[in-house]
Order: C-alpha cells, then structure tokens, then sequence
DNA sequence: TCCAAAAAGACGATTACGTCA
DNA sequence: GGTGACGTAATCGTCTTTTTG
C-alpha cells in the first residue's frame, strides 16, 4: 500500500519508498513533502538483536557487549521508511558545528560496527554533554534512575568550564550553574523518596545531532541505539524516548497538514458545488422559458471524450458547440480542480462546424 | 507444523518538568 | 515573584510482531 501527499511541487514525481535520499535531496524545492508507505511484508524489517529495555547505561553496555545475533549478524537497517515526512525548513540544517561533520556512525549492515568505535563524528567522548555517564560514587551508582546523574552532567560542564566545545556565554553558564544546584537539591530529595520524575534538557548540540539522525531514520535498531547513545553520553533509553516523541510530533504535524490540505479541499468542492447548483438552475430556468429547447432525441448529442465537445447530430448535420463559448458561468470561478468528467452544453448553436474529431458521414 | 508464552518494539495518551512571556 | 502557556522528556498501558520451547 503506498500513499503519497506532496505539497508544494506538484510537477516533480513522487516517489514512494526507498526515496527518502531523493526527498532530501530536492529539500530546497518541497515546501512539504510526505510519504506513506508499507512495503511488502507490511512492516519495516525488524531489527533482530535484542536488548534491554533498562534504565542503567552501564547494564546496556555489559548486555550488549554479550549480545550474539540471532541471525548470524543479520544486522540490516533498513531502508525503506514506512513513513517519510519533510516538515524541516527548507534552510539546510547548519553543519557548522562538529557534531554535523560528518556522518551518523550508524552500525554497519554487517553488525561489525559498535558505534563507538566507528567513529566519534568530532564528539569529545564523555566530553560536553556527559549526562549520564559521569563517574558515579557507588552509591550513586548503585541508583540508576538516580538524577543525580544529569545534575553532575551540568555541574560538571561548568564547574569545568568550557568542556566538550560547549561555548555557552557567561549569562547562559550562570543560569545553569543556578539550574544545576536547583537540580542538585532535586536529586538530593528525589534519591530518598524516589517518587519524582526527573528530567532533564538535552542540550542543544544532543538535539541538532538526534535531530540529524532523525532525518536519516527516523526508527532506529539496538545497534543504533546504543551507537547514538554512546555518542551523546545518553542512555539508551533515552534516545528511544526521544525518537518516539519525535515520530510523534512528526505524525502529529503531519496531521495538522493533512487537515489543512483537506479543509481546503472540502472549501473548494463546497465551492464547485454551489456553482453547479448554479448552473443547473439556470438551465432549468431555460428549460421553463424555452420548451422546446430539449426536443432533439437523446441519440442526437454525443459528446468527444477527447475534447469534451458535445454534438448535436442529426439526419444530416453535426453541430458542435465548444465549452468556452457556452459556458454561462463566471470563468473567474471556476474550480481549480481539473474536471475530467464530460459536460454538457445543451444550447442552441445556430454554427454548423465540423466536429475535428470525426466525419459528419458517421 | 502448530501453538502458547515471552520478549521486544512501537504507539497513543498522559504526566510532569523546564522555560518563557 | 507568581502564573499560565507551551514544548518536551518521561511514564504507562496496549497492541503487534517475532522468537522460542
């Protein structure tokens, strides 16, 4: 099943499937694009490693490192996006910053590739955004859901100063400071009720980077998972959590849009409607005044499905009556839909021509 | 080969937190 | 400083698919 909406550039092909590479790539000529589309199986391939839904970074990286494919390696990523939404402006993203210069370290299709050795992409490993994976006291360690993580995260960057290329102006740096002993105060009351929901912000470069990532797919495997995971200092779970809100808010967008496009739809053809209404009053209002208008047998009027002339053939001659000179409506008003469907123009056209279309023998 | 249980992932709905006006 | 709106990280429950015994 496939299901295409393209807005913006109706003239170029859309394609389906395995075209996302294409729709980047004219970004700069689609306002919006989308695609929908399940392929054959009905389902994207399914990532066959398994791994942990956990909440501590370090089980995942002993899990994983002990994980074996159950496929002998079968480790594909898969290509064809079930869906595919361009909602991004149309301004390339900048790629000024380290974390865009190069390519995602996605783990190669032969699962030979652990993430974290494919590569660093220019991120300072544990360097700059280290949210969670700074050196935990036992304690600490021994609460993986403990907040106090993220609050070392913040205090550390700037107690630190500039770590990680993290250039953050004074102002900024001090808020976080404030933000982070705030959060420092959290952790210290969440770790002995443990009741409270932490969270935390990522920081501007985690998101341009998962936001990067997104574009290239925006489902991602364990591999995938753990190798952005590793790359920003988050857990994995936390880079799920993100690409599930993100796919959300994308299908959320994507919504907004659909119902734009079909409100306008439904404006028009309530519009095409009233001027149908229109036209068929006036013609009956012409039937009332002219009786004998409609007389000619209905084996008289023939129409070209070609150029939707309509014929008047009788014994012995053929008249053809051509739309844009019967057309009683006002042209400003006329639909912008293409109509394909044949119309009748029944008035008397006192012009005999010959139908371009046929022979008046026939 | 069929089947049920388990596991994993995705999603929708919701909550809760952080930020800003 | 308080407050509401908004964005978003995180959680929960459910469903689907795959794997396994």
């Amino acid at each position: 099943m496939e299901l295409g909406l393209s807005l913006g550039d109706a003239s170029k092909p859309f394609g389906l499937l395995a075209k996302d590479r294409e729709i980047h790539t004219t970004r700069n000529d689609l306002g919006f694009c989308m695609a929908l589309g399940i392929n054959s199986n009905g389902r994207q391939e399914q990532e066959t490693e398994k791994e942990h839904h956990d909440d501590d970074y370090a089980d995942d990286e002993s899990d994983e490192a002990l994980k074996t494919s159950r496929r002998n390696g079968d480790q594909r990523v898969s290509v064809d996006l079930p869906v595919q939404l361009d909602l991004l402006p149309r301004a390339p993203v900048p790629r000024s910053t380290p974390l865009h210069q190069q390519s995602f370290p996605w783990p190669s299709d032969n699962g030979s590739s652990d993430g974290g050795s494919s590569g660093n992409m220019g991120i300072p490993a544990a360097r700059g955004f280290d949210v969670n994976r700074l050196p935990l006291t036992a304690e600490e360690a021994s609460s993986p859901n403990s907040v106090a993580s993220s609050f070392q995260m913040d205090f550390c960057i700037y107690r630190g100063g500039n770590v990680g290329g993290n250039k953050r102006d004074s102002e900024t740096a001090g808020n976080d400071v404030v933000e982070a002993e705030r959060a420092s105060s959290r952790a210290s009351d969440e770790d002995e009720n443990g009741l409270t929901r932490k969270k935390l912000r990522l920081s501007k470069e985690q998101s341009a980077y998962l936001e990067e990532s997104f574009k290239e797919h925006n489902t991602l495997n364990p591999k995938q998972k753990l190798a952005l995971a590793k790359q920003l200092n988050l857990r994995p779970r936390q880079v799920e959590v993100w690409f599930q809100n993100r796919r959300a808010r994308t299908k959320l967008k994507q919504t907004e849009v659909d119902c734009e496009y079909l409100k306008r739809c439904c404006e028009t053809l309530t519009e095409e409607n009233r001027r149908l209404h229109k036209e068929l009053q006036e013609l009956r209002a012409l039937k009332t005044s002219n009786p004998f208008y409609m007389q000619l047998p209905a084996t008289t009027l023939t129409m070209c499905p070609s150029c939707e002339r309509v014929a008047t053939t009788s014994t012995s001659t053929s008249t053809t009556v051509p739309p844009s000179t019967t057309n009683t409506t006002d042209p400003s008003k006329a639909t912008p839909f293409p109509l394909s469907r044949p119309r009748f123009y029944p008035f008397s056209h006192t012009q005999t021509q010959t139908h371009p279309h046929r022979s008046t023998a026939s």
